[in-house]
DNA sequence: CGTCATTGCGTCCGCAAGACGCAATGTGCT
DNA sequence: AGCACATTGCGTCTTGCGGACGCAATGACG
């Protein structure tokens, strides 16, 4: 679950009871339940967001994909000798990466974690499991896909300039990006609009503010 | 499971015992086995093939696969009763696309199939559960990657001429190509060298053989 | 009211892709 | 043996997009 704030892409973590160590937030898939719907619920069980855009990425299958970590927290996690207890065992992740706006998210933990946050993507302590190879992942797919993907309509507010687009941007893809051209792709891939509004309140000249056209007025690659 | 074989693309299918249907080649990951091993696995029991080109490009894990048409036949099939009843349940799908050359596969059927062979990727039966949708996922994400895939590297024999690594990009791309701007763009990507040789036998003037650089000498993207 | 960083808009250059011309060449037919 | 012909090898021209960069307009602040 990526977000967006200050300059810098944020990535939701949750600490583990007992642990005290961090992870990617999760869940388990229900026997009636597709996988795609799974996620659906996890992310809205930690953000409180429905409906919002979630792209499967990779299958992780490892057979030693840290899993050892919980071996001696079984019982104080509540495993022990239940059905969920293959937990500590094999377990097979599929990986979906959310997009969301960070200022609608209210970060909730799961039975499992007794905190969840927003970590910088770039600083974050070192995850449990297979997560850090996964965050890395995840961020190549992101990072290949942003150039036809409307980035922006799910990481910023409804209302945005043009510099604050691109910081995303910036921040997608780990390097700057020349202001003037910028402007130029995003203005002809056609999926923002320009608003007769400007933003008043900054130090200098006020920019013009823009707003994501609904995606059906877009056409898709 | 891709092959290539007189300027159509092909796939490799398995028709089940007692349904007489057919469905892609497919397996069970083992408890102690990753997945990518698993993949390849199938891979070589199906083919006989080994250390070859396989990527895993989309996980399958909807609620209605079609599973209900293996209801009927799990007495038939020898899998009622048995640990390996859930087959006719609940199953996720790890997608996985391979490479292969089409002269040197030996298809073998599995312990649920009695028969193995190549298919026209664009005229085949229609599939078992959702392997037609899977089908069309794998060629999509082929034809994405094809823009910085070695293809013919696994697709064609070792020596080859450009007429056929052309005519392998347009059956996978679904469209023609410009011979001679093909020919430009492939010789600049730098993965093929020319040989002194030339294929004669031909009907017309004899093209030169080509053959691919070992990947270690050639830069990666 | 002047300073100044920032914004909006435009130009120039280079590269890669697509359209297409032309000469060379191996086979098969007469 | 010679000719027709489809095919191959190689080159040119044009087009579109991205990256580098110039210049004037503008809003806040001292």
């Amino acid at each position: 679950m990526f977000g967006f704030h200050g300059r810098e892409l944020k990535i939701l973590l949750v600490k583990w009871k007992h642990l005290g160590r961090w992870s990617l937030p999760g869940g388990h898939v229900r026997r009636d339940e597709s996988i795609d719907l799974a996620a659906g619920r996890v992310l809205r069980e930690r953000t409180g967001l429905d409906r919002i855009f979630l792209q499967q990425f990779h299958a992780f299958g490892d057979t030693d994909r840290g899993e050892h970590a919980l071996r001696g927290f079984s019982a104080a996690l509540g495993l022990e000798g239940t059905e969920q207890e293959w937990m500590v065992d094999r377990v097979v992740s599929i990986g979906y990466l959310a997009l969301v706006d960070f200022a609608e998210v209210a970060p909730t933990p799961d039975a499992f974690s007794d905190e969840c946050r927003w970590w910088d993507v770039r600083e974050h302590p070192p995850l449990l499991f297979d997560h850090d190879a996964m965050i890395a992942q995840a961020l190549g797919t992101l990072r290949a896909r942003a150039s036809y993907l409307p980035l922006g309509r799910n990481l910023l507010p409804e209302k945005f300039t043009m510099p604050e687009l691109q910081r995303l941007y910036e921040a997608v893809l780990g390097h700057p990006l020349d202001r003037r051209n910028f402007q130029k792709r995003i203005l002809d891939l056609g999926f923002v609009e320009r608003l007769p509004e400007r933003k008043l309140g900054g130090a200098h000249r006020a920019p013009y503010l823009y707003r994501f056209l609904p995606s059906s007025a877009t056409r898709r690659v």
